[in-house]
This record gives C-alpha cells, structure tokens and sequence, in this order.
RNA sequence: GGCGGGAUGCCCGAGUGGACAAAGGGACCUGACUGUAAAUCAGGCGGCUCAGCCUUCGGAGGUUCAAAUCCUUCUCCCGCCA
C-alpha cells in the first residue's frame, strides 16, 4: 500500500494558488476516502492534444497536477484527440482548430513529451478520449443528452451573455461539457484539475457521475495566469507568455517585465511560495516595506530556478543586470555571418552597407532596417551609430557586436 | 422557408468612384525617462532599385481615364421572422 504525507501537509500544498474547491471541503473529503482505502486518487486533467510549448499559464495547472503526484495520487490526463477531431464548426472559436486524425495522433504524441517536462511518469495515466467517445452510437448521444437542460447550459456564464447579446452558440458546443463529463466517468475521476474558465465543464463531470450513480468528483479550479502583458491570460498566441523552455535570461528577463500588479500571482502560481510566504509579501508591497523590484527578483529566481535548476536563477540575474541595467553586451551573443549574397559580402575587401547587414543579422525588411538605424536604434559595439545608410569593410566588421534595440544581439563575423 | 446584415492592414474598426498604402484605437518596434514595471512624451508600423514604383481592402470577372468604393458571379459568416 502506497504511503501518503499527513492530510494536513497535503492540504497545505494541494491548496496553494487554488482558486476554487467545488464543493467546499471537497478535496479534504477525496484525501480521507483515500486514507480509508488505502489508495492513491485518481485526478483528471483534460488537455487539448495540440503541438505547443509549455508556458508558465499552461504550467499552473500541470504544476498542480503534480502536486497531487507528489502526494502519492495517481496524475489521469485525458488527452482531448476526439474532441480536437470534431472542432467547432462556428469558427468563432479560433482556441480549437479542427484537425485531421493523422494531426492528432502526431500532436498527441509530442504533447505527451511535453507534458512529461512537469508531471512525473510514474504516476502518470494518459488516456485519449477517442478511445469511449469514438465508439459511441447515436443512442448513447442522446441518452447523455437526457442528462441536462438547455436551462441548466445557459447557467454558464459566457453562453448566459452570448445569448444576451444574440451572438451565436453552437450546438456542439452546448455538447462539449457533457463529452467532458463523460470523459470523468471513463476514468473514474476522484478529483477534476481545470482552470477557473472549465468551471462549468468540471461541475458537468460531476454533475453526470452523480446522475448515473457514481461518487462524484472534487473539483479543483486554479487562476488563469495573466501574461506579461498584464491584461490578457497568457497564451501562445498573444506573444505575451514566458516559456518553460525560455533560456534563463530569457526567461528571467520576462519575468521581471510584468507589471507590478501581478508579482503576487506569480509568486504563488509560478513560484509556488507557500501561502503564508505570499501573504506575506502581499502586505509588504501594500505598506510599502517591500520594493517593487526586489520581490520580482526574488519571485524571477525562484522561477527559473525551478525549471532550470537550483543556481540558474541567480545566474540569470547577473546576465540580466549586465545586459539591461548597465548596458553592456550579453555574454552570449549568437554568431552572424555576413552572407556571400550580400554586396560586398564576397569578397575580403568588400564593403557592406549597414541596412542590408541590419535586415540581414536581424531578419527585418530593409524598410524596418532603414528605420532602426534612422532612429537610432543600431548600435555597433555598444556605441550608436549615426542615422543614415553607412558603408563598412566587411574585414573590420569582423567579432564586432551588433545591435537592435535593446534586446536583439549578433557578432558579426565575415569570411575571411 | 422568408427577410435583412456583413467579409477592410496583426486585431478591432472608419471609409460608398479620384487628394487611399487606406481615419481612429489596440498590439508591436525605436528613442527619452525608469526598477527592461506602470504611466508619460516623441517617432515609426506592406514591400522595393524609396522625391518614384509595386502589391494590398473575402475569391473571380467586368464597367471606368480612375474602384476598397459601381455591376455580375462565387465562397464564407451572422441576425430576425416562421
């Protein structure tokens, strides 16, 4: 028989960052029924089964996942490959794409890979629903049909206003939360992981367990995780997320760019800081006994130091403040050839003119680079230079540091 | 089944024959300030062999000296009534 940690230890981190516990004292309840049998729970996670990166948004639910992992409980991911395969024929969802099943299966196993970045895959089940939803005949559909009210689906918040608003509502979308729920009834689902936008779908699971007699599922909602943007959710679309797979500097270096109002999120749902500690801080940047950068700092390391190991975070910090606060080149600066195409690129001695080595080094158009440099926004060797087109020996070009704005570095090297 | 509305640049959204590469906002880029935060200010934001030219306003065709704007047709989307 597995061994868990002492309830009390596992509420305190399963509860971290959690927005919502459906019902209250739900989760408490599972871990006793687990404790009483002597077995790990099983907690559900439906992901869609689509080819993309982790970012920390995405990674506070997988993170929680884990948690739960780490408690000795068993991780169900359901990997969405029939759902994917149905799409929404409104196209006015641009979040799900209709894929083909050769997509699926391919994305699926890539995802798979991905997902093995956080969660621990020794306690890791991955079903495809396809696997129960595939099969089912038009009897089975409309006998899960019978299982909720069309009143009961306008309860949800976004479909409540789009009706309001006579903006259209698919029917298969008014079919989505039941194939969720159905899939917590093929799994056997104690606890049900979602974001705070699948609160509906979750209590759906739970409502169908119940109607066909089964113990119902605890649902566990995390916050949705605003991007660096400070608006938006973070996603990969909206450019505004930050990437388990960053580079450190990278990824420190975003972390530092959200604004103020979030270090708190993502001190408790990126870094993970027990809650007291993240009480803690809340209070400190209120009375103003804890400044604004240093928490972030704080906050960035332990991120980075998370995904990159114990040190990371630190080292990250000294790149970040030699590049950003003193200004100085990065250490690593990835390499640039001048191109032979380039005018005088073929030759030794040829002469290369800036905005065709700027729209090369830097993949903009020559328009984009005439621009930088008219603005001002090139730098050779940390020095600026001057507005206007300018010629240079490609032999004297050779391991200077190019420069784009503040971010974008190149060493040129010619060929010699 | 009937009636009506719509498709514009990364997004939203003006624009109904010429002064439209297309208002305005957002996003984004550069510069100043700074804590690479926010806020603010200035400039930019299709491409090029750049005082000019080329490609763009759902697709195709047509009218005209000239079309995002007019006509034909196709595709797609939405609402209302039944």
């Amino acid at each position: 028989m597995p061994e868990f940690p002492p309830i009390p230890d596992q509420l305190e981190l399963l509860r971290r960052g959690l927005h919502d516990e459906l019902p209250v004292g739900g989760l408490e309840d599972k871990l006793r029924t687990s404790v009483r049998e002597g077995r790990p729970l099983r907690v559900k996670l439906g992901v869609d089964p689509t080819a993309s990166r982790v970012h920390l948004g995405w990674a506070v639910v997988l993170r929680k996942l884990r948690q739960f992992q780490e408690c000795g409980h068993t991780a169900v991911l359901i990997l969405g490959t029939f759902t994917a395969q149905v799409g929404d024929p409104s196209g006015k969802s641009q979040t799900r794409k209709r894929l083909t099943s050769a997509q699926v299966e391919e994305y699926a196993e890539q995802c798979i890979g991905v997902l093995e970045q956080i969660l621990l895959p020794e306690r890791l089940e991955i079903h495809p629903n396809h696997e129960w939803l595939a099969p089912m005949d038009m009897a089975e559909v409309l006998e899960l049909t019978t299982h909720t009210t069309v009143a009961q689906m306008l309860e949800r918040d976004d479909f409540a206003k789009r009706f309001a608003a006579h903006k259209p509502i698919s029917l298969i979308e008014f079919l989505y939360p039941l194939l969720q729920a159905r899939d917590s009834v093929a799994v056997d689902a104690d606890v049900e992981l979602g974001g705070t936008d699948q609160t509906f779908n979750n209590l759906m699971g739970r409502h169908l367990q119940q109607a066909l007699g089964r113990d119902p599922q605890a649902v566990c909602t995390v916050p949705l995780l605003v991007g660096t943007d400070g608006t938006e959710k973070m996603s990969q679309s909206l450019g505004n997320g930050i990437f388990i797979d960053d580079p450190p500097a990278e990824m420190f270096g975003r972390l530092m760019s959200i604004p103020d109002s979030l270090i708190v999120d993502y001190a408790r749902l990126a870094a993970w800081w027990p809650t007291d500690t993240v009480e803690a801080l809340s209070a400190g940047l209120r009375d103003g006994t804890e400044h604004p950068n240093e928490a972030k700092r704080r906050m960035a390391c332990d991120v980075v130091d998370l995904y990159h190991g114990a040190g990371a975070g630190a080292g990250a910090e000294g790149a970040f403040d030699r590049q950003f606060r003193e200004r100085r080149v990065p250490e690593d600066v990835p390499d640039f050839e001048i191109p032979a195409r380039l005018p005088g690129g073929e030759m030794p001695g040829g002469e290369v003119g800036l905005v065709e080595l700027v729209s090369a080094a830097f993949g903009v158009s020559k328009g984009e680079a005439r621009r930088l440099l008219d603005q001002g926004g090139i730098r050779l060797d940390g020095d600026r230079v001057p507005a206007g087109d300018a010629h240079y020996g490609a032999v004297s070009l050779d391991g200077r540091v190019l420069q784009a704005g503040k971010r974008r570095f190149v060493r040129i090297r010619a060929v010699l």
